[in-house]
DNA sequence: AGCGCTATCGGCAACGTTCCCGATAACGTT
DNA sequence: AACGTTATCGGGAACGTTGCCGATAGCGCT
């Protein structure tokens, strides 16, 4: 193995370990014919620091813990690629966790990155999670904690998040413009934040064109497996039948368009579709999907920034804050008006 | 901060931390006494055994290191998906490291990795790596290895991929089956192994059925941004013009149908289009896109299960050996047979 | 009484590193 | 000559944990 140690080097050049360390790290009493010596060693050996001593000692690991529901998705995929792309150049490594949309498990994942001894979490919360004491515990002990996408109000945290109101706002109105009149809403489970947010912006937008809100309209989805389809029925019993969907997510704007497509309904003809969503291939999918782009990436870079200034000047750092990233409406076929 | 220590249980209750140590972890020789208030204390005051002092004693680190050229990519999330699910059964904890398709950056995370003393190491070659002596130094410091889907035959590894030639065989064969004769393969770089076991397929195919392998309906992919019109362009200027694409990756994939869309050409009554992917929205693109799916979560789970092996059980674990996972054909739209 | 045995516990070293405190010798200063 | 300074280095503790080696007391046996 790798395992050239400061001890190693000290006993071959017949020095204490403590002056190869000041050694190594370029100490000014260390004269300079013994730096070279031993940096001339140590560079032959391969020698590298051991980070777990280094940890150990210095009571910090240099590792943030990322918890999300479900690493194979759009959003979260993105995000991560962010996350891990900024922490990499600020020396910090990425430990992954998945909750599976489980509140349980999210709370083992929390209390595993603990005793890991992260330096620090980012948080995507779990759609089952509607009690985040746990979270707050955390803070408490004195970790510091950024939330993103799914946050909680409940807690006083950064978080990280893109402006849902807004972009809800926007695709309602776009519809509203293109036509539709009974706007159907496919949405994740109530107490997440982001879907309070949509949920507002979608009202916002009915209620500046004189549109009443119809309850009946709104359809809370829990992640679960082929659930969509049942929602989509339920819908379309209504009379008078919905002629827009606006769904909240990735999976659910999917699972719409399969859906719809298996009942034979024609996009945008019989029923317009527009989703939050960070598919690339929106564009391609039959018909082209409009869409409510996150910045995915965006998210992760800035909510990992704001981490690892926390983590950095602990104390001294910016009060929690909601941090705002702005979404992008990109209009197509799915959304198409329909003359006549 | 929630730094209880085995130190302090031992000054609370008076007792030395050998004592603590042992009654924690319910050795024989400790008072049955004694060890209920060990433990109740321990409980009360939540303590967690550090993992660190752990890892530096016992020169481990329950964590395993996953190197990838792109997180936001259906076959990488998918796959760490699969690796994640299984390490966390296993007690284990995932790093997650990107290339970016660069070599340099390879090189680079290995080295992070072996300097955090990870455990083993999850290897997916960036499309820039042709030479694999990085790798092999590190087999030969004894860190346990497994490549999967970017692997390359001059390592003596184990690596778990898809099984290419059966797949590409079958997508050929498909697009024969239905009328196409002038196939075009758009893949990655040659020198990746599974390059080499597609087009391998691809020639097997047409041999079969008497079609004369024609080196310029392949074209090489470099990962690079905006690669693929061109490719096609040049693919389509040839005289006769190919009836079919079968692309090797899901960016090809889907960069093709995008091209293709895009110089108007109709799929697949002109052009007929298959593609290695993972993208769970195949069916819902226009058309609907015949693929062949590669098992990414299974291969995944695999190569952590075999790197496990490897890490737990050193000395005497299976040999190195490929190990390849079956592919499905998955027919769609975009292949379908045209009459006349 | 002397012996060995068992049950129960503590001391110490070690993992790799850094840092605080000394130690030593060669100087220059008074 | 006695002292302070400077340059250069070593010793030891500490981070949290485990494991080896003892240490002690109580017990039964000869």
């Amino acid at each position: 193995m790798d395992n050239v140690t400061i001890k190693d080097i000290a006993k071959a050049l017949n020095l204490s370990t403590s002056t190869v360390s000041r050694a190594l790290r370029g100490s000014y009493e260390i004269n300079a014919e013994t730096k070279r010596l031993v940096m001339e060693y140590a560079e032959r050996l391969n020698y590298r620091p051991n980070p777990i001593a280094l940890s150990l000692k210095e009571n910090r690991s240099r590792a943030i813990g990322v918890i999300v529901p479900q690493i194979a998705n759009y959003f979260f995929s993105q995000a991560i690629n962010g996350i891990e792309a900024i922490a990499y150049n600020r020396g910090y490594h990425v430990i992954i966790f998945q909750t599976h949309e489980s509140y349980e498990r999210e709370v083992v994942n929390m209390q595993q990155a603990v005793s890991r001894r992260v330096d620090g979490l980012l948080i995507s919360l779990s759609s089952e999670t509607s009690d985040v004491t746990h979270l707050k515990e955390l803070q408490d002990q004195g970790m510091p904690v950024v939330l993103f996408d799914r946050v909680s109000s409940e807690l006083n945290a950064t978080q990280v998040v893109a402006d849902n109101f807004k972009g809800a706002f926007e695709a309602t109105e776009h519809l509203i413009w293109s036509g539709r009149r009974r706007i159907a809403h496919l949405t994740i489970p109530p107490f997440l934040s982001i879907t309070q947010e949509r949920l507002a912006g979608y009202r916002a937008a009915l209620e500046k064109h004189g549109i009443p809100y119809d309850e009946n309209l709104i359809r809370y989805g829990t992640f679960g497996p082929d659930e969509v389809g049942p929602m989509v029925d339920e819908l379309l019993a209504q009379n008078p039948r919905p002629d827009a969907f606006f769904t909240a997510s990735d999976r659910l704007a999917a699972g719409c368009l399969g859906a719809l497509q298996k009942r034979n309904l024609r996009i945008p003809e019989d029923i317009a579709l527009i989703g939050f969503t960070n598919m690339t291939v929106a564009e391609l999918l039959s018909p082209p999907m409009s869409t409510v782009v996150q910045p995915a990436q965006e998210i992760g870079q800035v909510a990992v920034e704001r981490l690892i200034e926390l983590i950095e000047r602990k104390q001294k750092a910016a009060p929690p804050s909601v941090i705002k990233i702005p979404t992008t409406l990109v209009a197509r076929d799915s959304t198409r008006t329909i003359v006549g």
